[in-house]
DNA sequence: TGCCGTCAGTTCGCGCAGCGAACTTACGGC
DNA sequence: GCCGTAAGTTCGCTGCGCGAACTGACGGCA
């Protein structure tokens, strides 16, 4: 922590600030397609597949009163469906439609564009290397995947 | 970007799931001290030194009208004070009121311990490479001093 | 069969966050 | 002294996030 000598900046500060970067890129690459940054982060998620609004509840980090707004706004777009579940008829899945996909899959490419630039001054040595370290965190940390990697 | 052979995930999803990660800790860490994630950032940018709306806007990515409320909230709880300069009577100096500084103080301990456990899996000297990479992302993409490094 | 604990999700009321448009006041040049 | 401009505020709006209370369905168990 703190600076080094040759004034490198702390790994916290590296990380916060870095974070503050990411999130003003994903939120302006969300609102040229209409999105928040929340909404741009559910479709995402249910890019992979669908998902009942526990799950969604845990891998968002938000409380269930608070997915119930997120979802009925994006489903007043029409870009996400409740489904039910016949063997289940309290749970509800929720899966995009065709035009939230085709949203998702532009929102979603447009995001990695300009997350990708980032750290474009680095050398593609350096930008493997981070990727592994971040990487390495991420797993470290659980987190969720809230953003997949396609090949 | 993608997945690498070895499994290894790719610096875009890297970069966006650890700001997922740096995200929740500092919210946690701001809710433990009555703050939001917002009203922590400000005073964390104000423990430098005193700004004006103008150049909090700006430091914050926010319109002007959003930094008013923020302000007024912030100032409501007494941690911030709105100082007039005599000089220029349109300009405001947002200064922290001594039981903000110490809120601040608080605060920024509390999250620079939190985010600093996160990469505790790493060695020393991959933390050391972490930092010099995302610092270097960081400076090259121009990001605001929104959290500073102290000694 | 009927009851009851639990689980999934919604509703409600609240405060915070962020925006743009319109406004107020002060500065400074001419 | 006037006018363009710059700094902040106000207003009205939408979105976000929470907890508490509620509804309805499931499933065990007697």
């Amino acid at each position: 922590m703190g600076k080094h000598d040759d004034g490198q900046i702390g790994v916290v500060a590296a990380l916060v600030r870095s974070t503050f970067l990411v999130n003003a890129v994903y939120a302006e690459s969300a609102q040229k397609h209409g999105l928040t940054s929340q909404q741009g982060q559910l479709l995402c998620v249910l890019m992979a597949q669908p998902y009942g609004m526990g799950e969604l509840s845990t891998m968002l980090g938000l409380a269930k009163s608070s997915l119930t707004g997120l979802v009925d706004r994006v489903e007043r777009s029409g870009l996400v469906r409740r489904e039910s579940d016949p063997q289940d008829l309290r749970t509800v899945r929720i899966a995009l439609t065709p035009q939230g996909s085709r949203l998702a899959e532009g929102f979603y490419e447009e995001t990695c564009r300009r997350i990708a630039q980032l750290p474009s001054e680095l050398s593609a040595r350096d930008r493997d290397t981070l990727a592994d370290l971040l990487g390495r965190v991420v797993t470290d940390n659980k987190v969720p995947v809230v953003f997949i990697d396609h090949d």
